[in-house]
DNA sequence: AGTGTCGCCTGAATGC
DNA sequence: TGCATTCAGGCGACAC
């Protein structure tokens, strides 16, 4: 799925055409994605102006005028489409939400694997809902640093590159990511995460928001699924030093050259973690 | 309670 | 060409 910073540019795509709008239809054209829609979803939504967009995790926010909230999540195919016009719009395979606003804009949900969800509740409920309740810090936000940082690890038997995709850690981190910031900080992913040093976690928590951050600044990473709303793609797919580049030269040593392999791939916990174990310990 | 495995889905890429 | 297998930005239900 889009992680962090694929989100984030999906909710600045959002939030212009959303912003003093006003839901004017909501067509479902599913009963549900991961989970069902709530009863009364359309009834609930429509005629109603939107308060404000935001985002938390890999989450998008939708706060509406009458005090209920969309909770939507991507899942890992998920792709939102803005069109200026119903003329614009033509409906394809796997378009399962599609909302028409006041201004004629016409905002679709589109998701092949059915992995992501749109959820609806008052918003009052939406900090202690179980998509929220135990979700640990925005890792560009203010309350994650490395101390607070190190003081959840420190516990934590599972490998460090499994402790930084649980979203009680740390918010938004995903598989891209996860190995993108480990190879920044040149610590093997499959070391103990409590073995991560206070100094470490420091370095850690910087290259999280480094990554994240300069990935926001290329639109994102553009896969298989991922565009941002108008359909153009990110580029930071294009500056990965070790996600989905198995095989290939390390970018910061010589391994590839004397014998050893480049950049290893390997299986934690049922995904792919890339790194390379010369540089990373 | 914490941790690892599996299944949810579709479609693209790969292997025989 | 065709069919089977593997894999993918996530997450949650299970079993231990």
């Amino acid at each position: 799925m889009p992680e962090l910073p694929e989100v984030e540019i999906v909710k600045r795509g959002l939030e212009p055409v959303f912003m003093n709008n006003i839901l004017e239809d909501c067509r479902l054209n599913i009963n549900g994605l991961r989970y069902p829609f709530v009863e009364n979803f359309t009834d609930i939504v429509k005629n109603i102006p939107v308060d404000a967009v935001n985002r938390r995790g890999k989450y998008i926010l939708v706060h509406l005028g009458n005090d209920h909230t969309i909770i939507w999540h991507l899942g890992m195919s998920g792709r939102v489409k803005i069109y200026s016009s119903a003329q614009q719009y033509e409906a394809v395979k796997h378009d399962h939400v599609v909302l028409r606003l006041k201004t004629g804009h016409v905002v679709v949900y589109n998701d092949t694997r059915r992995f992501g969800f749109l959820d609806l509740m008052k918003t009052k409920d939406v900090e202690t809902c179980r998509h929220f309740s135990k979700m640990g810090p925005e890792p560009l936000g203010n309350h994650f640093d490395g101390e607070s940082f190190y003081q959840s690890l420190r516990n934590r038997k599972t490998s460090i590159k499994a402790a930084l995709l649980d979203q009680r850690v740390v918010a938004g981190v995903g598989n891209i990511y996860a190995c993108e910031a480990l190879y920044m900080s040149r610590i093997d992913p499959r070391r103990a995460a409590l073995t991560i040093s206070r100094k470490q976690a420091d370095s850690l928590a910087s290259s999280i928001r480094t990554v994240l951050s300069t990935a926001i600044d290329a639109g994102g990473s553009s896969l298989k699924d991922y565009a941002h709303t108008d359909g153009s793609l990110g580029y930071f797919q294009h500056m990965f030093s070790v996600y989905d580049r198995e095989g290939r030269p390390c970018p910061d040593c010589h391994c590839n050259n004397d014998g050893k392999c480049g950049i290893k791939r390997i299986v934690q916990s049922g995904r792919s973690t890339f790194f390379c174990a010369t540089l990373q310990k």
